[in-house]
DNA sequence: ATGGCTACGATCCGTAGA
């Protein structure tokens, strides 16, 4: 099972990027995030007529959280189970064994700002709602944009960016404590080249530069990452016509 | 020191992303 992670910044405007790369990858269950509509505008039919079924949890104009797969979805749960928001940002679907949650956690603007307590207080639920779902399910993987780069080494310039929000102490600490529920992240479980990022900024040629950040992620618990073959990002993507901002990141698990 | 691109929604600029 091919299991990938792609926020794609527009549904709508990245449909023609996403139906190449589901035809060129050939993944068997895809997390989006960014989707920026709500479900009536989510292109269902299209995804259909390319094999997958989706599960849709959609807002207008910001966040927006879907999961694609060849096989059915079962068991779908929109958001985080008695933590009070109305941004869309978590789903969670069941695929043949495996529990699936896509996330799009928040972005934090800047260390100390009010969208960064937000961050903050949003990492904290999802550690929760992890914990729970671990216990619930043999195998679990969690994928999607983190929106923090949990060591210096997935970041082009640690210094440039030390302290600022994606690397700060405590985003940091909070994505040890998701993994600290029973997670590992999938792709530093393998020797990975140097300087593998996911995301490039749009501006001042970041992609050319490989001025990039490693922030979009596949946890897995023990049982699934005992099924784990390979992990990478498929980069290249990036340089595409129109991209998103972010590299499909995907892993490989034995059937 | 700032903004540099892209998408969106209601315009011809502000908000947001990271």
């Amino acid at each position: 099972m091919k299991l990938a992670t792609w926020n794609v910044n527009s549904i709508k405007v990245r449909l023609p990027q996403l139906l190449d790369w589901l035809a060129q990858a050939q993944p068997d269950v895809v997390c989006l995030q960014e989707l920026k509509t709500e479900a009536a505008g989510y292109p269902r039919e299209a995804l259909e007529a390319a094999g997958y079924a989706s599960a849709v949890n959609g807002q207008k104009t910001y966040n927006g959280v879907a999961i694609l797969s060849r096989a059915p979805l079962s068991a779908t749960v929109a958001d985080i189970p008695g933590f009070e928001d109305a941004q869309k940002r978590v789903l969670a679907a069941t695929v043949g064994d495996v529990r699936v949650l896509c996330v799009y956690c928040p972005n934090g603007q800047a260390v100390g700002s009010e969208k960064y307590e937000y961050k903050l207080r949003w990492f904290a639920a999802l550690r929760d709602y992890l914990a729970a779902e671990r216990a619930q399910h043999p195998q679990l993987a969690v994928a999607g944009d983190f929106n923090v780069a949990p060591e210096d080494r997935d970041v082009h310039d640690p210094k440039a960016w030390e302290g600022q929000v994606h690397v700060s102490a405590p985003e940091r600490a909070a994505w040890q404590a998701l993994l600290e529920t029973g997670l590992q992240d999938s792709f530093r479980l393998f020797e990975q080249p140097e300087k593998t990022f996911s995301w490039w900024d749009y501006r001042r040629m970041g992609f050319r530069r490989n001025a990039g950040l490693r922030i979009d992620h596949l946890l897995l618990n023990s049982f699934a990452a005992g099924r784990l073959e390979r992990a990478g990002v498929d980069r290249d993507v990036r340089g595409w016509e129109k991209p998103s901002d972010h590299a499909p990141t995907w892993i490989d698990l034995k059937d």
